[in-house]
DNA sequence: CCTGCTACCTGATGGC
DNA sequence: TGCCATCAGGTAGCAG
């Protein structure tokens, strides 16, 4: 679950759901989901505490105990899940038809979450405090707080020589940001991603800020209905293909002038954009 | 400090 | 059908 607005489409979807109840104990099944930390030593920090708020920053997860932190991140394919009981995700999980991969459980008294990851690229952690988590610690601003503002932005692709795709998938500049929704903010404020940040103008970066934040609203609204349903093993986010624009559509026309859209690499990821109307 | 590259995994898809 | 290559919504770690 990859950007932001899905990630806070699962926070609020999960968020009654585990609020205010005690973790009776944790169960890893592959043990690649803690690294680098120690699975046993999570298990014994997380149980017997109670959940005290769900919480975002950026694509992170925050569960907040009596006591410290978990944090989740999803990285490309995780997803949570919804067990009746330990003895339900046991028959579903790990196995066929659906084959969902549960890399860690949350066991309640009543009902188990289970972090899934096809590919075991996500992560759950914990920490004593949010200082000392080193990855929520070196996030930049979250992309929809209101700390998220033109001006800030404006100083902050100001300081940045990088190519403006690169920049914005830069989590310690800007969190939340990912592939799809940077694709798609370039094309709403009609820049081209190879530019370099520093090179925008004001206007530049106020329509970019402006794209920014109604793509990943529009997003989020898309992620809500329906919200996920965790308790379905084959859940995931419906119809975000009709809100994009850009994306994923190399050699079709692009939707305001009928340019072919252009799918080239940058940093590794691909880029999708048109050439006539993105300067 | 900054930047660019690779590794980390599994599964879906398309060409031959 | 099978096999191979390529692609996937992300980041950590490392070298230069």
């Amino acid at each position: 679950m990859p950007e932001l607005p899905e990630v806070e489409a699962v926070v609020r979807t999960l968020r009654p759901l585990v609020r205010g109840r005690k973790i009776r104990c944790v169960h890893v099944s592959h043990p690649i989901a803690t690294k680098p930390q120690n699975p046993a030593e999570l298990a014994r920090f997380a149980a017997k505490q109670t959940i005290r708020d769900v919480k975002r920053h950026g694509k992170y997860l925050v569960l907040e105990l009596d006591r410290g932190i978990l944090t989740m991140h999803f990285r490309l394919d995780g997803q949570l899940l919804w067990f009746a009981s330990a003895a339900e995700m046991e028959r579903k999980a790990n196995r066929a038809p659906h084959n969902v991969h549960v890399d860690v459980a949350l066991e309640f008294n009543r009902g188990v979450l289970g972090f899934a990851d096809r590919r075991h690229f996500g992560r759950v952690h914990y920490f004593e405090s949010r200082e000392a988590s080193k990855g929520l610690h070196s996030l930049g601003v979250d992309a929809l707080s209101k700390e998220f503002t033109p001006k800030h932005f404006t100083s902050l692709l100001a300081d940045s020589r990088r190519p403006l795709k690169e920049f914005l998938l830069d989590q310690t500049r800007v969190a939340g940001i990912g592939n799809i929704y940077s694709c798609e903010s370039m094309w709403y404020a009609r820049i081209d991603p190879r530019r370099r940040a520093n090179s925008l103008s004001k206007k530049d970066s106020e329509n970019l800020h402006k794209a920014i934040v109604s793509v990943l609203w529009r997003a989020l609204e898309c992620c809500l209905k329906p919200a996920p349903d965790f308790r379905d093993p084959t859940w995931w986010f419906q119809g975000l293909e009709k809100i994009l624009r850009v994306y994923g559509r190399e050699d079709q026309p692009c939707h305001r002038c009928g340019e072919l859209i252009r799918r080239i690499e940058q940093g590794g990821r691909s880029t999708y954009f048109c050439k006539r109307c993105q300067k």
